[in-house]
DNA sequence: ATCTGTAGGTTAATCGCGTTAACCAGCTGC
DNA sequence: GCAGCTGGTTAACGCGATTAACCTACAGAT
């Protein structure tokens, strides 16, 4: 019987495929080892544990996706980057929502963690377009909070289904994007400065 | 021995206090039945499985959730209707994370699930609000999406432990919450008409 | 009070899945 | 042509969910 010829990499990109098709919650070693052809514990050979899968497919996947806005922004600034590195997310998260939802669950396991610098290419990416608008440098980390926020709860809700009203989520999509552009426009030189805590923040400056 | 007198409901409260302890996913059938002080398969007579378990947990959850925001709506308007609504959201995810979980996780198992009307006075709580910014009613839906989507994307990545900067979530949030009602204020009367982008129909009413 | 039926608990057994142990066959380098 | 690691296999273990079989505390009728 000729072997296999498994490696780390395979199985992982493997598991990301299937991760993909049958949802992050569903995956288990046996539906990959089977996909793959082999009996559930030659994958133990090449990936430590289920939970080294997860985050070795995490990895890949927040690699892919700084890849994926990274080139989605190059070349454009403003709304045009906004609009091109959101429309990159969404479109990955909604391809991959499996290794998307592996990428969010991982936590970095220490400094020396592959999954760190992919993390901080992706929040680069983020924060690089948003040097486009030329906010005060304090509301820009609050304004990045923001964006990832409104980002990945859109996506997430979608990919999980939530937007059962019968209007069109793309248009609702672009619309937020628009929302945004404008308001992020509208901050470059004004002060929309978060007036300290407690329950209400009132308006002004 | 005497009896433990459960019921489902004393079940699942006890879960969902459980739940918020440990966290979503690491919840267990054992781990809930000796917080009862009761063995595992007594469970199995007040609820039928751990799905139905969660199920319930998350109807509880979208019903609290659903009372907070309305609470906090009430009587207010405008700026200070979102802003407290926001607030409130907030902090009944920070308070019950395992709870939010499982009401985010869970999808309506038909018409008559009573998770349906909880989500639907979640969202209605919401519409109310943003009818004070009197926005076109093409619009609306987009805002209430954005909203949930910035709303929901915050409360979880904080929950997850997502903001990792050394700069205050408290302002952070505050700061976006005060950036939307700026841009819902401006949408009030001007076309905030979506531009056409690559992916995207054009706009209009 | 007693009797009885059943809801609500218990212990024992099953099953699936992750994981480990023990074993064995290809391929690589001498 | 063979020694040995590498990558597979089968068998076995452990644990958590679930089910089966059993048993008893309590409610209601007599």
């Amino acid at each position: 019987m000729p072997r296999a010829r498994l490696t780390p990499q395979s199985v992982t990109e493997a598991g990301a495929a299937l991760i993909d098709e049958i949802g992050f919650e569903n995956i288990s070693m046996g539906l990959l080892a089977e996909r793959l052809g082999v009996k559930t514990p030659a994958l133990y050979k090449h990936v430590t544990s289920q939970a080294d899968l997860a985050h070795r497919i995490a990895v890949l996947a927040m690699a892919e996706f700084a890849d994926a806005i990274r080139d989605a922004i190059q070349g454009r600034a403003g709304s045009d980057a906004l609009a091109a590195g959101a429309q990159a997310m969404r479109t990955y998260v909604n391809e991959h929502p499996g290794r998307y939802a592996a990428g969010n669950a991982a936590r970095p396991s220490g400094p020396d963690d592959p999954l760190v610098p992919a993390l901080e290419r992706v929040v680069a990416s983020w924060a690089a377009m948003l040097r486009g608008y030329r906010l005060d440098p304090v509301q820009e980390i609050h304004a990045l909070r923001m964006l990832r926020s409104a980002l990945h709860g859109f996506s997430t809700l979608e990919a999980a289904g939530g937007f059962q009203m019968d209007a069109s989520v793309d248009d609702s999509f672009t619309w937020m994007i628009n929302f945004l552009d404008h308001g992020l426009r509208a901050a470059t030189s004004s002060a929309l400065a978060p007036t300290s805590t407690a329950t209400s923040p009132a308006g002004g400056h």
